[in-house]
DNA sequence: CCTATAGTTGAAAAATTGTTCAACTAAGCA
DNA sequence: TGCTTAGTTGAACAATTTTTCAACTATAGG
């Protein structure tokens, strides 16, 4: 089942460490969780985005608000809560017209975090 | 300074809580703080690249094997590698013609790790 | 009921990113 | 020196993503 022969040939060269390919393939994840995890960081992945999560990180906030702090268009914040809302990364409440918005759990600002700390470590 | 009145016009919409967009102004980040963390979690943000670094998190790899095991070709692997190792994402040592790579550092596995803790919590 | 404003939506346009291709470098070996 | 293979590189192409635009929904107030 871990064989090296019956690999998809979709690539351009040979197997140079049968045993390490094996050994490694065993262990990989399930393709599923590759790209769950990708869809995630692309969340993080975007400028305009990790500022609105900068932002959502000190208080909670309306569209029209985070537009005008970000120097975008209360569309474009829309389609990036969008998104963000369906990977459960922010929650809403209505108060009459207006939408406040807020980071969903703990899950952000721990990711930022790590982020933060492999940019701020010595040997970068 | 954290005047609400001078801020760009390349949005469509007024603020409508002054006291919060001031609150949220005066604690932002600086913005190259949001830009290196965007283009560090890019590096996450793809689901080919998070296969790779899950090889690695298990044995150190060459590029044949790599593209082997993940079904793309050297040269895409080879990309992927240059941009994570610009990042000090993953460093390398040669071997004859054949180089290896391997994680960096821990942060990887934290990254990840904090990814799936998302991923797995009960509310999503 | 009418108007005004906050926010959403889908599609098109603009920008970015990933993969492939072909030519290249570097190392090993005869 | 000449041949083979591992890996890199840059440019072209393909795919994806972000922003914008215009039309839409929902709520508030007169």
């Amino acid at each position: 089942m871990a064989k090296t022969e019956h690999y998809e040939p979709t690539t351009d060269c040979q197997v140079l460490h049968p045993d390490i390919v094996d050994y490694v393939r065993e262990r990989l994840p399930d393709t599923n969780v590759s790209l769950n995890l990708a869809n995630l960081f692309k969340l993080f992945a975007d400028q305009t985005r990790i500022r609105l999560l900068q932002c959502l990180l000190t208080h909670e906030m309306c569209v029209c608000d985070i537009a005008v702090t970000l120097g975008v268009t209360k569309s474009a914040v829309s389609h990036h809560l969008h998104a963000l809302k369906l990977s459960n990364i922010v929650r809403f409440r209505r108060e009459g017209q207006v939408i406040f918005y807020s980071l969903a759990d703990e899950h952000v600002e721990k990711i930022v975090s790590m982020g933060l700390e492999h940019l701020l470590e010595p040997f970068s």
